[in-house]
RNA sequence: GCCGAAGUGGCGGAAUUGGUAGACGCGCUAGAUUCAGGAUCUAGUGGGGGUUAUCCCCGUGGGAGUUCGAAUCUCCCCUUCGGCACCA
């Protein structure tokens, strides 16, 4: 019997389609399992990243099934999106199509996997069924005062004609397609993930199932600095310069301050002092500036604004700097200057001959002023810092922040890098911003009753990437739901980052046509317990999601603080030691491998040629590797089929059997050891490609047997090995369902494997009864005996002596200690 | 600069708690089968030595240390990848 995958393939999937294996009922459900794979943009088809992806993910939710655990799995279509748009303006095809038409070819290819699906539980986001929750949501944050609009300074990208969050901004370019982002003033809806800034934060630590790399990564986005807020008068006027710093302790350091070009009073301070020009010409200089040139190691540069602060403590006059190195979106845009103890200050006050006034003093050595070469910002002891001198300087920190906020003059403050969530968008293919402005009312949100506010589908698109719903009189004109009057629909759609950060939880009720989210059912399914996908989501997609919970935690939706348990950062795969992409021409299509081995050789592959969270090295002779050993597999039922359909077996009956015969004994026990390495590679750390290449051991093991001409001969050899095979079987089931399945139902089992409960291995069965013991003489291999499992140690030893290798090391010498590790090694040293 | 991860044969990788380093797979070598190729099967495969033995030495990026024993723990250094980056 030949092995035709393809029709094998295609057999099996139906069979499982047609049986409905998959399809959950959450509601009657006893142990849920909710095992999630990050949904993809349906760009066109699907590449390998994917296939990795959704094959982690399979086998997690298929081993779950067997486990026992009614497992929610489901699949769907991030389908809003610039690409979409694109496709429109460049071929004329609308963007619903060009998606659609997507989803429909990636949702055949990823059935050609045989992945284990409830499709009934399909999502598109784009569906005005589902958007309009997002809408309603909006307005619900609207009310709670966790969406507002301002003028905003936003990060404008050029060639895509959008606004990008400061996440979608790297080293200055647009994350999509690095060109230069500008900087813009528009009217701007923003989430205030800032009020979630310490929760975001605090969290992190609870996350245990997530792996480091990714809370590092969150909590360094989240930036928190624990500081204080000091008011510097400015001398002779009557504004007060603010300024933060995480040193309160080296206040009485200060010998001068440093002020953002942009800060407000930048050109204020200068008029008059004579230095106007100069600043003028700076912040000019400064402005002019590429944002991707400001970053950098750039050299630092100021210029004197002629004004001066006055110390709040010491009442000492504080020149006034503009620099370039301080930004005005952190802290308050201006920085007091400590040039003995801050690195940047220090070299500011060398190249413009500040003075430098030292006040920590470290414990083992003295530094001073004249001699420094860098600035000391390790700890100390407070010096010619007044009546603060001698305190430790983390002592210092506190008492002086104490001292401030009862003169009034400062506060102690905690700041965060995160900023607020930018979701407005110049773009068509979003969900609408359910607002309407009127020149009377303002901005007032869209009456929920209203919604959804559907997306016109008659459009033209401009080739410029310009959004057409501003053209659009039947979309945008409108009249205001709070007077009636004329007004104007808001023609800016979300950042499609809202629709990935709650789809996981819509999953669990799509049937609900009444409202967003089941709380009952939700609040049974969630958190997922197993989040899989790729580490490009360290910030973004995970971050907003983790703030979206908590918002639908407080508007009452939910009552999960999180919504993923644990989180399996998958690495990527490469070809030649390069990502996969067109431009450098390494691409593996999944169509062309799965058509050529079949789903089953793809995923073992891909299984079994790293570990899920390691880059995965795409190799063709891997594949070929990965497809002979099923076909091994293959053989090994077919060619037997005949003896095996007529053997049964029980476990009692083959405990008995194997009791006297050292040969199916070892067959046995190899076949559980094998179960029980299996489950545990599984269980406890995803580990496929040991566990696959632990079933290999096995069927090698089987195919050995099967050369001894005498034992094939004996009803008991086939019952013992009937067994192993099984157990084979079911091992690879998660891995390679269809030949499993197939080989499964030749054996004559009615049941599908999929549907079998998970094998327990056999303690009694697995134990070996003798081990073998490696004798080591001062740490160094001699040799190794065959020794009963659970010997002690003068047993071992006493076999050890009569080893000629080992007699060879200890004759004569005197034996000063004996180590022994039970069934392992005995260390003799001499 | 800071943070994180990693470095093991020709290659992908294994060694889960400090206890036989190199499982499993790829590749390679030899043999069997075959007209030939492919496929399949058998044996071998870290380096060196060798009296060929159940042998010896070296070997997990480099150097030191702890230990009876280190890929694994500690310290220092090197390299690669990823993230953040003038964050006050």
């Amino acid at each position: 019997m030949k092995y035709n995958f393809s029709q094998i393939e295609e057999k099996q999937q139906k069979l499982w389609e047609e049986k409905g294996i998959f399809r959950l009922d959450d509601r009657n459900a006893k142990h849920p399992y909710y095992c999630l794979e990050m949904f993809p943009y349906p760009s066109g088809r699907i590449h390998m990243g994917h296939v990795r992806n959704y094959s982690i993910g399979d086998v997690i939710a298929r081993y779950k099934k067997m486990q026992g655990f009614d497992v929610l799995h489901p699949m769907g279509w991030d389908a809003f999106g610039l690409p979409a748009e694109n496709a429109a303006i460049k071929h004329g095809i609308h963007p619903a199509k060009w998606t659609y038409e997507n989803i429909d070819y990636m949702r055949t290819q990823l059935k050609r996997m045989g992945l284990s699906y409830d499709w009934s539980r399909e999502i598109a986001t784009c569906d005005p069924k589902y958007y309009k929750w997002e809408q309603l949501f909006f307005i619900e944050m609207l009310e709670r005062g966790l969406v507002y609009m301002k003028k905003a300074k936003v990060n404008w990208c050029e060639s895509c004609q959008t606004v990008l969050a400061n996440e979608q901004v790297e080293d200055g370019l647009c994350w999509r397609c690095d060109s230069e982002v500008v900087e813009r003033e528009l009217d701007s809806w923003f989430f205030k993930i800032t009020e979630y800034a310490e929760e975001l934060l605090s969290g992190c630590d609870k996350l245990k199932g997530w792996p480091e790399k990714v809370l590092t990564m969150q909590r360094n986005w989240i930036g928190k600095s624990v500081g204080a807020e000091i008011d510097f008068p400015v001398k002779d006027r009557q504004e007060v310069i603010k300024v933060f710093t995480t040193r309160p302790d080296t206040l009485f350091g200060v010998t001068f301050m440093s002020i953002s070009p942009e800060h407000p009073l930048a050109l204020e301070l200068a008029k008059g002092t004579g230095h106007e020009e100069e600043v003028k010409k700076f912040v000019e200089r400064w402005k002019a500036a590429l944002k991707s040139e400001r970053y950098g190691q750039t050299e630092k540069e100021g210029v004197f604004t002629g004004s001066y602060a006055v110390h709040p403590v010491t009442g000492e006059d504080i020149p006034i700097y503009v620099a370039n190195f301080v930004l005005m979106e952190y802290g308050t845009g201006a920085v007091m200057a400590v040039p003995a103890h801050d690195q940047r200050d220090f070299e500011f006050a060398k190249k413009y001959g500040l003075p430098i006034k030292v006040v920590i003093m470290p414990k083992d050595k003295t530094i001073s002023p004249e001699d420094m070469e860098e600035a000391w910002e390790g700890p100390g002891i407070l010096v010619n810092s007044g009546r603060f001198d001698g305190l430790d300087n983390q002592e210092a920190k506190k008492k002086i922040v104490e001292f401030l906020e009862k003169e009034g003059k400062g506060k102690g403050k905690v700041t965060y890098r995160l900023r607020d969530w930018g979701i407005s968008r110049q773009r068509y293919w979003g969900a609408p911003i359910p607002i309407i402005h009127c020149e009377k009312c303002g901005a007032v949100p869209v009456k929920k009753e209203d919604l959804p506010v559907e997306l016109p589908f008659d459009v033209e698109f401009d080739p410029s990437g310009r959004s057409p719903l501003p053209q659009i009189e039947s979309f945008w004109k409108t009249t205001c739901p709070k007077c009636g009057g004329p007004a104007r629909r808001e023609t800016d759609t979300m950042d499609t980052f809202v629709e990935s950060s709650w789809y996981f939880a819509r999953y669990v009720c799509p049937d609900d046509d009444t409202k967003p989210l089941d709380k009952e059912r939700v609040d049974k399914w969630l958190p997922v317990d197993q989040y899989i996908g790729g580490i490009e989501h360290a910030i973004l997609h995970l971050l907003y999601s983790r703030f979206f919970t908590k918002v639908l935690r407080d508007l009452g939706y939910l009552s999960v603080d999180e919504p993923f348990d644990r989180l399996l950062t998958q690495g990527m795969v490469l070809k030649d030691g390069a990502k996969m992409s067109k431009s450098k021409g390494n691409v593996v299509d999944p169509n062309t491998m799965i058509e050529r081995y079949g789903a089953d050789t793809v995923r073992l592959f891909i299984l079994f040629a790293a570990p899920p969270e390691r880059d995965l090295e795409w190799s063709d002779r891997g594949v070929e590797g990965a497809h002979r050993f099923i076909q091994r597999l293959w053989r090994l039922v077919t060619e037997n089929l005949d003896r095996l359909t007529k053997t049964d077996y029980s476990k009692e009956e083959l405990s008995t059997l194997c009791k006297d015969n050292k040969r199916l004994k070892a067959i046995r026990q190899k076949t559980h050891q094998t179960i029980k390495k299996v489950t545990e590679d599984i269980e406890e750390r995803y580990h496929f490609n040991t566990a696959i290449s632990a079933v290999m051991e096995l069927v090698n093991e089987i195919s050995a047997a099967l050369q001894d001409k005498k034992a094939v001969n004996t009803d008991a050899f086939w019952k013992v090995l009937k067994e192993a095979l099984e157990a084979s079987l079911l091992l690879l089931c998660p891995m390679i369902p269809h030949v499993t399945s197939e080989l499964w139902q030749l054996l004559g089992h009615d049941r599908l494997i999929a549907q079998e409960p998970w094998p327990k291995h056999d303690k009694d069965a697995a134990k070996k009864d003798s081990v073998v013991i490696v004798i080591q003489i001062k740490g160094k291999v001699r040799g190794k005996i065959e020794a009963p499992a659970g010997a002690d140690q003068e047993e071992v030893f006493d076999l050890a002596k009569h080893e000629p290798n080992v007699l060879k090391y200890i004759e004569g010498k005197e034996i000063r200690k004996v180590i022994y590790v039970q069934d392992r090694l005995l260390n003799i040293v001499v």
